[in-house]
RNA sequence: GUGAGUGUAGCUCAGGUGGUUAGAGCACCAGAUUGUGGAUCUGGGGGUCGGGGGUUCGAGUCCCCUCACUCACCCCA
């Protein structure tokens, strides 16, 4: 027998994974609307791909050997099937374009998603195993404005929250035989030092030499003096690539830090990679990644389209945001009327005031507490609604309503019949234009 | 996965060396003002002191276990 519902702790959202509540809810509007908005005055379209994916479609898109599909994953088993919640937003959505076949009648897409993603991970300030995360991608060409448009509107979504001071670092990872021989170089130059380096930097030699670079300690970044730089390998076709990114981006008065150090961590990435950093936060500063990943569709079944990309987690955005005081202020939607019951004749007549104002497209709400006329008022001034329609035995009797200005605090009784009227007149005085 | 910290009312927190019915502020409800809001005053409701076990005459307080949260590491989509 399992333990009655008394015995047991009070229920949770599950580990790492937090509610909006109804508080929070204007600020996610505020990011949600902020990327809706931005995304589709430049074109891109928005794309729902499903939550769950086949979780083979992970595995070989994000690298079978990294820790996000090693343990990351939530994984559902079925049957036969195995499906996960995906991870990450781009892999899904690579996968539902070529699904609905754009690869052959309409290749370059421009295409944005705002949705919940899934990590198995242990909980920490800025990441949660359910998070919800601003994903761009710009697929089926290899052209240096599209990855112009893809930075620029990661950077152009955080000014417009309002956070100044940004920075872009840019750099690039080249693609197939420059970035395979970049990585023989670095993998020589380290070799014969590597006892000297911290068990750290042993393993991540062992799963992805670029990030050795990476390490913080620096009896390991004097040893890393003189490694050789990802730019010199380039082909002089990359080199011309990234090259054209970055003075496009200037010319838009973008300025950009070319940074090699910048290693994205998983395997599709080619060419240009970057981020968007917030200095002030120090340490863990990053607020958005991406880059290019011009193999993935091919390594998904389909043609050998380039593609770039980036996403925006909003835990950390908010984190900003919060923390720059831009959060503060933003009132939550209510409807502008607050229709007040004097007694219980006036009860039963609420309901239809408040209905008569909703078919005027006027919205109205009121107490379902049989609550005092007091306390009534009290949650009309408090909540934020702009007037309050007082009715009554009184009013009933006259035929009539009294519409209460909560900002002016001035009311006056009104013909029943003149109800919409008044109230419009209130509302547009109160917000002019 | 590793390490550390914290868990007392819806929220923020008090509760020296264990000692009777566990407190405050905010929030909430009601009254003062028998039909009217953000102030004031008065009163009120609300707590498995995370959970379990132990020590003790007696545990919010000490010990053990456990769970949760937080922070850092790891990793980074």
């Amino acid at each position: 027998m399992s333990p009655s519902t008394r015995d047991r702790e009070p229920w949770r959202a599950p580990r790492g994974m937090r509610d909006v509540l109804p508080e929070e809810a204007p600020a996610w509007d505020r990011l949600e609307g902020a990327a809706r908005r931005l995304s589709r005055s430049r074109g891109f379209r928005e794309i729902r791909p499903v939550l769950l994916e086949e979780t083979e479609l992970f595995t070989r898109s994000v690298g079978e050997v990294t820790d996000i599909v090693e343990k990351e994953m939530f994984t559902l088993k079925k049957g036969d099937t195995s499906l996960s919640l995906r991870p990450e937003g781009t892999a899904g959505i690579a996968r539902a374009y070529l699904q609905a076949g754009y690869a052959k009648r309409a290749p370059v897409q421009k295409l944005f998603t705002v949705g919940p993603m899934f990590r198995y991970e242990r909980p920490q300030k800025g990441r949660d195993r359910m998070f919800t995360q601003f994903d761009v991608e710009v697929i089926g060409t290899l052209d240096p404005r599209a990855d112009v448009e893809v930075v620029h509107l990661a950077a152009c979504f955080f000014e417009d929250l309002g956070i100044e001071g940004l920075e872009v670092r840019l750099n690039s990872m080249g693609d197939g035989a420059d970035r395979d021989a970049y990585r023989a170089a670095l993998r020589a130059f380290l070799a014969p030092k590597m006892d000297r380096h911290c068990d750290l930097c042993r393993s991540r030699f062992e799963r992805n030499v670029l990030r050795v670079l990476d390490c913080k300690n620096p009896d390991c970044q004097a040893l890393h003096e003189g490694a050789p730089g990802i730019l010199d390998f380039l082909s002089p076709e990359n080199r011309g690539h990234f090259e054209e990114v970055g003075a496009l981006l200037e010319s838009l008065g973008r300025s950009v830090v070319v940074d090699p150090g910048i290693v994205r961590g998983l395997d599709y990435y080619t060419r240009t990679v970057f981020e968007v950093h917030y200095p002030a936060l120090g340490a863990r500063s990053a607020l958005c990644g991406g880059g290019r990943y011009d193999h993935l569709v091919r390594d998904l079944g389909g043609p050998d389209l380039a593609a770039v990309g980036f996403a925006i987690g909003f835990t950390p955005t908010l984190l900003v945001l919060g923390e720059l005081g831009l959060l503060d202020d933003l009132p939550e939607s209510v409807p502008e009327a607050y229709v007040v019951a004097a007694d219980a004749a006036g009860r039963r007549e609420a309901l239809a005031i408040a209905e008569e104002l909703r078919s005027a497209g006027i919205g109205a709400t009121f107490d379902l507490e049989e609550r005092g006329l007091k306390a009534q008022m009290k949650v009309a001034g408090k909540v934020g609604h702009l007037l309050a329609v007082l009715i009554g035995e009184d009013e009933l009797a006259r035929g009539a309503v009294t519409i209460k200005d909560m900002v002016r605090r001035e009311q006056r009784e009104v013909p029943r019949g003149e109800l919409t009227r008044a109230v419009r007149a209130i509302l547009g005085s109160a917000e002019p234009g």
